[in-house]
DNA sequence: CCGATGCATCAATATCTGTTGATGCAAGCC
DNA sequence: GGCTTGCATCAACAGATATTGATGCATCGG
C-alpha cells in the first residue's frame, strides 16, 4: 500500500537486466567518477572496443546512461533519474518484505 | 567514499540478474503478502509448475526466498536480509551518480 | 585529399536462459 | 500396501546474450 510494487514489471525488469552483468557494473563504476569516453573505459577495463560498444548499448536502451559526441570522441555519463528509478524500486521491494513478516497468512489448508 | 559501491560485483550481478525476469518478479509480488506454497503460487499466476519450480530455485540461488517444507507443502517466503542489501546497493549506485555531476572530468584531450 | 583515430555495427560462434512435457520422489490418505 | 498430491528434476528445444574479429563510417590532422 505504501510504494508501488513494479507498477510497470518489464520496465522493472529490464532495468534490473541492464546491471545483472559484471562487464556493465564495472562500466557503471567507472562512471561514477563522472563522464568517460569509449577509449577511456577501453584503457581501464582489459576489454576489447567492440564489447564495451555492447554493453555501453545495452546500458543506453535501458536508460541507464546517455551518450554526447565530442568532436571523434564519444562521452558516457549516468543518468541520475534512472539510478533514482531503481533505487525506488529497490526500495520497494525491501518495504514489500517487511510488510511480508508481518501479514502472515494460512494457505493450501 | 559515502557507500561501497559494488564491492562484490559477483554478487550484485547476480542479485540483479534474479529479478530481471518478469515471472520472478510476480512472484516476489505475490510473496510480499506472506508466504506462499507453490501451489498457490501455480494457481495465482498461469504458469506451469515445473516453470515456477524453476525460478524459485533461481530466486532461492540468490538467496532472495528461502524455503520451510510442511507436510507436503514447500512455502516459499521472502529474505528480508537479501532485499535490504538490494535497496542498499542501489542507493548506492544512486549516489555515485549523484556525484559524477559534481566531478566532471576531461578526458582525451 | 589521404591516412589515422574513435566508435558503431555486423557475422559467426559459444554459452546461458526460459519453457514444456516427462519422470522421480516424498508425504499423506484410503 | 496402493493411490493421490505437491514439488523437484531431467531432457530437449528455442530464443536471448555475450565475445571476437572484421568491416564501415564519421572526424580530425597532415
Amino acid at each position: 500500500m505504501t510504494t508501488t510494487l513494479a507498477a510497470d514489471p518489464a520496465r522493472t525488469a529490464r532495468l534490473f537486466h541492464a546491471l545483472s552483468d559484471e562487464t556493465r557494473l564495472e562500466i557503471v563504476r567507472l562512471l561514477s567518477s563522472g563522464e568517460r569516453c569509449v577509449c577511456e573505459l577501453t584503457g581501464a577495463m582489459a576489454a576489447a572496443q567492440s564489447r564495451l560498444s555492447f554493453h555501453l548499448k545495452t546500458l543506453k536502451a535501458a536508460g541507464l546512461v546517455s551518450d554526447r559526441r565530442a568532436g571523434r570522441w564519444v562521452f558516457y555519463s549516468l543518468v541520475p533519474a534512472a539510478l533514482e528509478e531503481l533505487a525506488e524500486t529497490a526500495g520497494a521491494l525491501k518495504a514489500s518484505a517487511d510488510e511480508a513478516w508481518s501479514s502472515r497468512k494460512g494457505c493450501c489448508g
